[in-house]
DNA sequence: TCCTATTATGCTCACGTTGAGTATAACTCG
DNA sequence: CGAGTTATACTCAACGTGAGCATAATAGGA
């Protein structure tokens, strides 16, 4: 084999500089419990579950699972990665810290509830992003207005321009509309406009009272936003929200679950011819009656088709326009 | 702030065990030139541009764009994050390797030849991945009878089964389509069947010839078929096919362009149709008389629309059926 | 029992998108 | 000047998608 030369200059690297680094595994665990999506949180719902990347570990997934389920005590069913990020760690030694975040899907079930951890509705962390019942109050009332001083502050006329364009586009301002899946972008937008409470943490402004929604330690709301930005995206071309979904279900709930990821209302009857259509769903034969009208046929997911669609594809009928 | 719990177990745990890792930076960065996709690689064309991630580093992507140009020459424009993963190190200690992989795109200029690195056209890798000119023949003559061979080898009928599934899918057999975007799955079911020098390298089968197609160390070349895969899923989407053209260009080049990266053709008229109604691209007013035929406009991209595409999506017609 | 509210489910329709093909236009080269 | 080649403008049918109408089947109360 060729690859001596390579091999030994990792190695001379690796004698060097680069052992100051140390791995975290950071976890984005959500559940969809009655209508509302919820994410697995430990320290008083402040913070994701997390540990760092051991020898133990047979891999990055197994360790991700072990801290999650030593944190929380739920097991984890399907995860994916989600991103990679470095920052030189805050503890204050020249160490540089390496996290690796991922994004696990699960039914909210035995979990044992306890003060340190548990579930927490991610709309309690983003307000702003449950379009359900139209728009919510907090957009026109408060982030709007916000955002539009923020970008009116700027010196040079071009950056408020661009301002003002990035922060329409990702809200849906000046007539456009809401695209669910820039949750990322637009928490990123009210950091950088210092609205957000983990933006103003570190340097002091006393003045500036940052908006409503709750906030995390360190970066971890950025990286639950990464997580339902990919969630968002997902859902509409693989079939993922079979893994949020019990055994059984009717197509009102399964409706009703991708509603709350996507955080908009769908067309029931579209809904439902695709998913029909597509034959990801097959009837168990029963049916269910205790909804108040007329009683719905119960579903399960047909297995079969993961193999294929895994790979070929699913859609959802949420609007892209 | 609440965070002094987990603040306090990560220092713990830092001390401990986790100091054992380091992190490598490996870059897929591509270009496109005279129609053929080309990487960059060093080593004979054998690894990929790759090296620790050091103290120095501001973030992981000046850590890679320094790696890149220290070892190529080459600078880097638009660059995004593929996968990351961990591997006990080969090298014998105890020590974690984790390596973050890149995707990079620029067009082939200033490269300086030598004879460590260079410009490799990524279809010498994966010589089953270009369909410009049809199927190609080594997926009928040589590729279908070892799969087919190898899923027959398995002695459970539903492994058989479950494993010319995957096959037929992956490859388009069995009167299924061909579909571009799967990459890493072909190529990790090639591994799977031990058809790659890479699967066996390490223990010693003698007899089982690997099929064409070059190899590379580690696991560079599964790195790079990610790269790829993600790339042809992106020009689909998202204005990058323009990161990888000059400046000025005939609408026939940008479509020379997508069809190198998609290893596959499109229709002419309609391709002009998508691009032009999506005001990607102006017109400069020149236009280019040397190809042989009637002149052709020439275009520049709009960079008015990045803002806006960036984030809202393009267009292109492959075919998805 | 009948009416009303509520959910389930089937079906239609208009419209935009997309794959595919036809018809010209404008060059170069021998 | 005709052949070859590329550019560019249109047309058309099939299909996917958003939206709405209509009917079915249940519970609960008048």
């Amino acid at each position: 084999m060729q690859d001596t030369t390579i091999q030994a200059t990792k190695r001379a690297a690796i004698t060097n500089q680069s052992q100051a680094v140390s791995a975290d595994l950071i976890a984005v665990v959500i559940a969809v419990t009655n209508g509302e999506p919820r994410v697995l949180t430990i320290e008083q719902a402040q913070a994701l579950p997390s540990g760092p990347f051991e020898l133990g570990h047979r891999s990055l997934q197994s360790g991700l699972r072990a801290w999650v389920e030593r944190q929380t005590g739920h097991p984890l069913g399907y995860i994916e990665q989600l991103y990679t990020f470095a920052d030189r760690d805050r503890t204050g030694d020249e160490r540089v810290q390496i996290s690796i975040s991922y994004l696990g899907l699960t039914r909210e079930e035995h979990a044992e509830r306890s003060a340190a951890h548990g579930w927490r509705g991610w709309y309690d962390y983003f307000p702003w992003e449950d379009h359900r019942a139209g728009v919510p109050s907090i957009l026109p009332d408060i982030l709007m207005p916000r955002l539009q001083a923020w970008a009116g502050e700027a010196d040079d006329p071009d950056m408020r321009h661009d301002r003002w364009q990035r922060v329409a586009i990702a809200f849906g301002f000046d007539d456009r509309h809401w695209n669910e899946e820039l949750v990322l972008q637009r928490y990123e937008l009210l950091y950088e406009a210092a609205l957000v409470a983990e933006a103003t943490r570190s340097w002091d402004n006393g003045n500036r009272p940052s908006i409503p929604g709750r906030s995390m330690i360190a970066d971890h709301r950025r990286i639950l936003a990464t997580g339902i930005a990919r969630l968002r995206t997902k859902i509409k071309y693989r079939p993922v929200v079979f893994e949020l979904m019990p055994p059984t279900f009717t197509l009102l709930q399964l409706q009703r679950t991708v509603e709350a990821l996507a955080g908009r209302l769908v067309h029931k009857q579209n809904f439902r011819r695709l998913i029909e259509q597509q034959d990801l769903v097959e009837e168990t034969g029963e049916t269910m009656s205790d909804t108040g009208g007329r009683p719905a046929k119960r579903f399960r997911f047909r297995q079969t088709v993961l193999a294929e669609r895994a790979v070929a594809g699913t859609k959802l009928p949420i609007s892209r326009a």
